[in-house]
DNA sequence: TATGAATGAGCGTTCATTCAT
DNA sequence: GATGAATGAACGCTCATTCAT
């Protein structure tokens, strides 16, 4: 432990908004968002139902802050790890892994953010969701960069193949989540996806 | 009274069930599962909310009974269409394609089966979804016997490749279908999905 | 027993909205709008609480199908007493009368109209209150009639004086609800009343 | 430092406990008691939403507070007002003058007095309300004097008298409260009921 | 005294489902 | 079979009140 600092002084505040964060990411992913129920979130974060209200405006605003919150985290993370390598398909393989490996850290998000992401129309048609909008972008950067560069065939517009990408990973972790963890090894899945999807599928002629 | 023909039997009763899978099919696509009103339905469909009961046992069924029979119908064409082309790099552009211009044609289905599919964890955990898992199985059959044939690398394993490219093409019927079909032409990026996916991203170094 | 009519075919539907009413009225006089408990209403009306929901939008629209209900009644019934004397003396006799006479004979509705019609800003500010301005405009125009006939005294605008009146009454009408109907004969009450407003409070100096 | 006198000791504190009555006033007369909210009381009384209960039970005890403030101030005032005139029928018109007047002066006042007095059975059964009581009295005292003096008729008791009296001018600041005070001039409808009722409403056949 | 974050009981309302007709 | 009025369990949210600081 370190010296405490003066943002010590009051954890409770942003302790709690933290804790229910925690609470909701894990009743979702266990039951749904429809199906979960507010005073179980409160229970499992140890606040009493109306405290949720002093932080979130509605269930809706709750897992709304759950994406940013997680989605915020996702791309810094991303960021991170694909600033690290420079070619593009290197970025894409160090892009399809981390995100893998971050399913597999944290299953409870990839199993909201996968699931109850596409759910109701609701927060796919009136919730404009910007923190996927960035997601996807940098993504789309990533590819875009790579074919100005040559290094990627820009028969695909970078967009397509960005969500097409995601599409990809995204089944892969839901299929691995779903299963508990056990049916695969999401980590090897995810980079045989980043072969089969640089190098392509079809066996090459040519000896 | 004539002749009465198998189809006969229940007419009213067999018109009036598909009527209501067709009423629920709008109604899910237009609201999402959970905030869907069975009376809504109905109403759609014509009959009296008390009725739905004499085709369905619940909600949930109605929502269960739709997969079936929409993915029935889409294994099928797709089993058609796959059928008419030889090569597994050939079928895969058929299967694909014919997978956007299905979803091209009964929007509402596409918007169902892609975000109603994953939705809760209630269905995803408690219903097996056999069909869905015939329509993964038969795309991994493409791929697998792809392989067989060396017309396809086998270093993926048929399930993850099946699973991903399931993933990637629905993913962009998604966007496709909340944008409302007018952000881009979802078959030409089928078609540039399929090459992707094929060839590959990288480019080629000298031939 | 009388011979079934076709009215009495579907009784449960009208039937059921006047118990509904019914049980508010009790209710509402019991504890008050606010306090009153929609489970309440519905228990002694003897449906379950959705069925109120079914024949009324809210518990505020109950309040005021009340209010509409009872004024009506109120208003036709003073309309016929009135309608049956003449003079406007006569007029305002039997109107103060008749009012205190119905409060007797439906101490609830009295007790609802008095206190909750006044109640919140909601009712007296957000809902016009057609059938009250019915009930002022009637009682307005036995005096602007008088007045006109030269009966009664024009020194007064003929609106003010039914406010006034009508605050007189229902201020005894309130006293003698409150009071269980045991601390004076508000029938007397209201012909006393009657005697003063017409003849003057004040001793006539002699002849 | 001054010399403190008695009312030094508590100065903070009593000036806390005003400024939250004269919040509490102006928010009740503009929500009504039971949309009012305790927090937003406090916010206007520039207190923290504890505080209140420093001064006060209960929220209910906070508008039985604000109404034994308001009633002793007004009937200090009233009593003031009659006492500076001699006969029955002077101070009668006095004390329906001054009323207006001083709802004219404090329509806040006139509200919250005017609805909320009689607002919910809570309050009006379980409340004794005595300060109401002495109002009544003095109102009633006036006409009972009157009467042994030969100045008012005794045809009507005197109680039946007050409270009609009241019924009738406290309509008239209702309607006018109500009405934004732009509907008429609540003085000189006091003057005309004060008329009124001296003199009768019917026309005197011939002297 | 004063604060205001936290509490949790309480309730209006919804809506999938039933069943008498 | 078909209806749709009736049911009543269930839950998100509010807000008066408390109490640790």
């Amino acid at each position: 432990m370190t010296v405490h600092s003066a943002s010590d002084r009051k954890p409770a505040g942003g302790d709690k908004r933290e804790r229910i964060l925690d609470s909701a990411e894990r009743v979702f992913a266990r039951h749904g968002f429809y199906t979960a129920r507010v005073a179980e979130i409160a229970r499992e974060a140890g606040v009493a139902d109306g405290t949720i209200y002093l932080y979130f405006k509605s269930k809706d605003d709750l897992l709304i802050s759950l994406f940013e919150s997680r989605m915020e985290r996702l791309n810094t993370q991303l960021q991170e790890k694909v600033g690290a390598v420079d070619s593009a398909p290197e970025k894409i393989c160090v892009f399809l892994n981390s995100y893998a490996a971050l399913a597999k850290q944290h299953p409870h998000v990839a199993e909201v953010l996968t699931i109850e992401l596409r759910q109701s129309s609701k927060f796919m048609k009136e919730y404009a969701n910007p923190r996927f909008g960035d997601f996807l972008r940098m993504l789309a950067r990533i590819v875009e960069d790579g074919q100005k560069a040559g290094e990627l065939d820009d028969g695909i517009p970078a967009l397509v193949a960005a969500r097409a990408l995601f599409g990809a990973i995204d089944e892969l972790v839901l299929a691995w989540v779903l299963g508990g963890g056990e049916k695969f090894d999401i980590l090897r899945a995810a980079d045989q996806l980043g072969a089969m999807t640089l190098r392509g599928l079809e066996k090459r002629r040519q000896p």
